[in-house]
DNA sequence: TGCTTCACCATTTTT
DNA sequence: TGGTGAAGCA
C-alpha cells in the first residue's frame, strides 16, 4: 500500500466520481435502462442474466463504483468474484478508474484466491498448517496414482485420470470420501471410494490442496465453526459474482453461506454460455437461482453491443434447438452486416487454405487488422494443418492454449524446490526433486524412502534426514539421500532468513547442481529451459519489487510467492498489440470478441464431439457454438470438410448439424469444386482465395545454417527433406517445423 | 539405475 | 498422427 493510497482510504466516501451534482449521476449516464435497473438495484439478491456481449464487465464495475459513491458499503465490505484471474485483474483495473485508490479494499478476486486467502489464516482450524502447498492437476494426479499403488489398484482398470476426474467430481458436489462411499453401489466405484479416502489421508499428510480443496475446505470452515462464519459474513455486504452459469455445487455453497447475513448476492451470468459442465458448473445454479434465493429480481440485459443483427439472429436460431433455459433473445441496433458464411471443403487442407487466404484477402482488401481476426476449433488437434498452411501463407498467427509456462517441468522442478522449504510435509514435490537432477536416488531408493514414511507416519524429507534407519537401503543410496537431505536443510537454513525470493531460487538453482546438470547437456532444449528457468526468478525478482512498496505481511515472502504463482496460469499471454491472427479452441473463446471469427471443423464427428454426444450433452456443445458464433462482431465463417485426417485415420464427414440450424437466408453458402488437395497451392474454387506467394528461387540451405524466419525468428537447420522442405529448430520455442524453403519467410542468418 | 523401445490411446480445462 | 507411459535391456 503506497502513501497516496493510504490518504485516498481516509477519504473514502463519494469516491473521485463527480463534484457538486449526484455523484451517481455519471456512472448512471452511461446506461441504458436494463443495466441501469441492475446498477442501482437496492438490498437483496438480484440476477443478471447478460446475454453475449451485453456489457455485464460494465454493470459489474458500475454497481461496485455504485455502492460505494451511494455509501451502500465501505470498499472494505465488498466480496467480487470472478473465475480467471485475467477477469480479476480487469475488473479491478476498471473499478480502479471509476472509484480509485480505495478499490485496494475490496476483494477483487477468483473463487480460489479468495479462498486461498480465508484458508492461509483459518486452516489450522481445520488440521493444516498455514503454510499449505498448492496442488495443480498434475500434482493431484501424481498423488491419486501414488494412493491407487499402496492399495495395490491397477491403473489398467482403473486409469488413474478417470478416478481423479470422479474424485474431483464430487469434490465439487462436496461429497466427501465418507458420503461417496455410502453412495456407491458398483465395484468400480467401491475402488474410487478406497482410492478417495486414501488420496485425501495422504494430501493431509502433506499439507496439500488441490484446487476443489480450496472450495471445499473453506465451505468446510464455514460451515463448522460459527464465529468463522459470521466474521466473514458480517465482512462482506456485498457479494458480486461474475459468470455465474459456471459455478459448481461447492461455489454455489460458498456464496450461500458468506452472503447469509446481508444477503446481498448480485450474480451477473448467461445460461447460454454455460460450457463447463464437464468440470462440474452446474447450469442449474443459475436456473434456479430465482427459487433458491428468496426475493431475488431478475434483470436482462438483451441489447448487444458487439456483432450484427445477422450474427444474433443465426445464435438465437442456433440456441432455439435447446430446451431448458431463460427466455432470452439478443438484439442489436447496429444493423444487418453481411451474411455468415458457410463453407464446405474439400478436406482440411484445403479448408486451412481458404482460412488462410481469406485472412489474407481481409487484412489486404478490406483493411481488416490481423489482431481482429480468429479462428476457433473443437479440439485442439484440429490447429496443426491450420497452423502450417499459415506458416506456408506467411500468415502471422498465436496459439493461445498449449503448453503453459507454469506447467513446465523446468518450472514445476524450480518451484517444487521452494514447496519442499516452505512445506517440508510436501510429499509429491519432494519427489519431484529427490532425483533431479540425477544424484542416483532411483525408483527403488524411492520406493523405500517413501514406504518407511508412511508406516512410520513422517515425511519422506524426515525419512531422508535419517535414512540409516530406512531399512533395505545400499551403502550408495544412503549416502546420495543424506547429501540431498543436507543440502535441502542448507538451503532451508537459507530460506529462513528471509531473502528476496530471486536471490533463493537462484541459490536452489545452482546448489541443487539443477542448472550445472542442464548446462552439461548442451542442446538447444536445455538451453531453451535455463531461459524458462532465467524467466522464473525474473517474475521472482518482480514480485520482491511490489512486495517492497507494499510493505510486510503477516506470511512469509516466499511462502506468499508461491501461493500467487500456484493460482496463476498465463491465460492472459494473449498479445493484441502486435498484427497477429488469433487460434484458439472454442472454450477459450469465452470473454473475446473479434471483428472477423472463423469457426473450423464444423462436422458431425468433430463438432459436436462424439463423445458429448454420447454422454447426452449437445446441449453444452450447442452453447458453445453459441459461444463461438457471439464472438464475432461483423463477419463470421463456419467451415467444414468433407474429409479430415483424425488420429492418424481418414475420416468421411457431414457437415455439423449446427450449420443447418442457421436459417438460410442469413447464409451465404459456398461448396468446393472438386479438387485436388496437397501441397499443390492455389488453384481454383475455394482454398484459392487468394492467390499463394510466388516461389522464390530457393535459397541454398544445409544442415546447420542458422535462419531468421519472419515470424519464429531464429533457428537452425536441423534438416533437409526432398522436394525443397527443410526442418527448422526454432530457439524461440524450441521446437521443430517443416518448411517450404521456396515459400517459407526464411532467411540465412549472417 | 537409467535409457530405449513398444504399445496404446485419444475432448473441452477459468483454478 | 503424435505424445505418453510402462516393460525390457545395458
Amino acid at each position: 500500500m503506497t502513501q497516496g493510497d493510504a490518504v485516498e482510504e481516509h477519504e473514502w466516501g463519494p469516491a473521485p466520481v463527480e463534484v457538486g451534482a449526484d455523484p451517481t449521476e455519471r456512472l448512471l449516464a452511461e446506461l441504458n435502462p436494463p443495466q441501469r435497473a441492475a446498477v442501482t438495484h437496492g438490498e437483496g439478491p438480484l440476477l443478471v442474466l447478460a446475454g453475449a456481449g451485453s456489457g455485464k464487465t460494465r454493470v459489474l464495475t458500475h454497481r461496485i463504483a455504485y455502492l460505494v459513491a451511494t455509501g451502500m458499503a465501505h470498499p472494505g465490505e465488498i466480496l467480487a468474484i470472478t473465475f480467471t484471474n485475467k477477469a480479476a485483474d480487469e475488473m479491478r483495473e476498471r473499478v480502479e478508474r471509476l472509484v480509485g485508490g480505495v478499490s485496494r479494499l475490496m476483494w477483487v478476486m477468483t473463487f480460489h484466491s479468495a479462498c486461498a486467502r480465508i484458508l492461509r489464516r483459518e486452516a489450522p482450524r481445520l488440521g493444516y498448517k498455514g503454510t499449505f502447498t498448492i496442488y495443480d492437476q498434475a500434482d493431484s494426479l501424481r498423488m491419486v496414482k501414488r494412493a491407487m499403488n499402496e492399495l495395490e489398484v491397477d491403473p489398467k482398470r482403473f486409469p488413474p485420470r478417470t478416478v481423479q476426474s470422479q474424485i474431483s467430481d464430487a469434490k465439487n458436489r462436496l461429497i466427501d470420501s465418507v458420503e461417496f462411499r455410502d453412495q456407491q453401489g458398483s465395484f468400480f466405484e467401491e475402488t474410487v471410494a478406497d482410492v478417495y479416502e486414501m488420496y485425501e489421508r495422504r494430501m493431509h499428510a502433506a499439507n496439500a490442496m488441490d484446487f476443489d480443496d480450496l472450495l471445499v475446505r473453506t465451505v468446510n470452515l464455514l460451515e463448522l465453526f460459527e464465529d468463522v462464519r459470521e466474521r466473514y459474513q458480517q465482512a462482506f455486504r456485498h457479494v458480486l459474482v461474475d459468470e455465474y452459469q459456471d459455478t459448481n455445487r461447492a461455489q454455489y455453497r460458498l456464496l450461500q453461506l458468506v452472503s447469509a447475513i446481508h444477503g446481498n448476492l448480485f450474480v451477473v451470468g448467461d445460461d447460454f454460455q454455460s460450457v463447463y459442465g464437464f468440470r462440474g458448473a452446474d447450469i442449474r445454479n443459475i436456473l434456479e437461482f430465482e427459487r433458491d434465493f428468496k426475493d431475488t429480481e431478475v434483470v436482462k440485459l438483451e441489447q448487444n453491443y458487439r456483432s450484427t443483427q445477422t450474427i444474433l439472429s443465426a445464435a438465437n436460431a442456433i440456441m432455439a434447438n435447446n430446451r431448458g433455459q431463460k427466455e432470452k433473445r439478443l438484439w442489436t441496433d447496429v444493423g444487418e452486416g453481411v451474411p455468415v458464411t458457410i463453407s464446405e471443403l474439400t478436406d482440411e487442407h484445403a479448408e486451412a487454405r481458404y482460412v488462410a487466404g481469406e485472412v489474407e484477402r481481409l487484412a489486404t482488401e478490406e483493411g481488416v487488422a490481423r489482431t481482429q481476426i480468429a479462428a476457433f476449433y473443437r479440439t485442439n488437434a484440429l490447429s496443426r494443418v491450420l497452423e502450417d498452411t499459415l506458416v506456408r501463407y506467411d500468415v502471422p498467427y498465436q496459439v493461445i492454449g498449449g503448453t503453459k509456462f507454469y506447467e513446465r517441468a523446468e518450472i514445476k522442478d524450480a518451484i517444487a524446490y521452494l514447496n519442499v522449504l516452505v512445506n517440508p510435509d510436501d510429499a509429491i514435490s519432494f519427489a519431484r526433486i529427490v532425483n533431479s537432477p540425477r544424484r542416483g536416488i532411483g525408483q527403488t531408493t524411492q520406493a523405500r524412502l517413501l514406504s518407511h514414511a508412511n508406516t512410520n507416519g513422517i515425511s519422506p524429507l524426515e525419512a531422508a534426514e535419517s535414512v540409516a534407519r530406512v531399512p533395505g537401503l545400499g551403502p550408495g543410496a544412503v549416502k546420495a539421500v543424506s547429501r540431498f537431505a543436507e543440502m535441502i536443510a542448507s538451503l532451508r537454513q537459507r530460506s529462513e532468513a528471509e531473502p528476496p525470493v530471486a536471490g533463493l531460487l537462484e541459490a536452489v538453482l545452482s546448489e541443487s547442481g539443477y542448472l550445472d546438470a542442464l548446462e552439461a547437456e548442451r542442446t538447444v532444449e536445455a538451453e531453451g529451459r535455463v531461459e524458462n528457468l532465467n524467466e522464473l526468478v525474473g517474475v521472482a525478482g518482480e514480485f520482491d519489487a511490489n512486495r517492497a512498496v507494499e510493505g510486510p505481511s503477516e506470511i512469509s515472502p516466499l511462502d506468499e510467492f508461491l501461493q500467487q504463482i500456484s493460482l496463476f496460469s498465463d491465460q492472459d499471454q494473449m498479445r493484441r498489440d502486435d498484427e497477429l491472427v488469433t487460434l484458439m479452441t472454442l472454450h477459450n473463446a469465452k470473454g473475446l470478441e473479434f471483428d472477423v471469427v472463423f469457426m473450423i471443423g464444423c462436422e458431425e464427428g468433430v463438432f459436436p464431439h462424439p463423445r458429448s454426444v454420447e454422454e447426452g450433452n449437445l446441449e453444452e456443445e450447442r452453447r458453445l457454438c453459441y459461444v463461438g458464433v457471439t464472438r464475432a462482431k461483423r463477419h463470421l465463417y463456419l467451415t467444414s470438410a468433407r474429409e479430415r485426417n483424425l488420429y492418424g485415420a481418414r475420416g468421411y464427414n457431414l457437415a455439423s448439424r449446427f450449420l443447418g440450424e442457421v436459417p438460410d437466408q442469413l447464409v451465404e453458402r459456398q461448396v468446393a469444386q472438386s479438387q485436388p488437395s496437397g501441397w499443390s497451392l492455389g488453384g481454383g474454387g475455394l482454398g484459392g482465395g487468394v492467390a499463394p506467394p510466388q516461389p522464390r528461387p530457393a535459397v541454398e540451405l544445409g544442415v546447420g545454417d542458422d535462419v531468421i524466419h519472419a515470424s519464429f525468428g531464429e533457428g537452425i537447420v536441423t534438416a533437409v527433406e526432398p522436394g525443397s522442405v527443410v526442418v527448422v529448430r526454432f530457439a524461440g520455442d524450441n521446437t521443430e517445423r517443416k518448411l517450404m524453403a521456396d515459400y517459407a519467410p526464411l532467411r540465412k542468418a549472417s
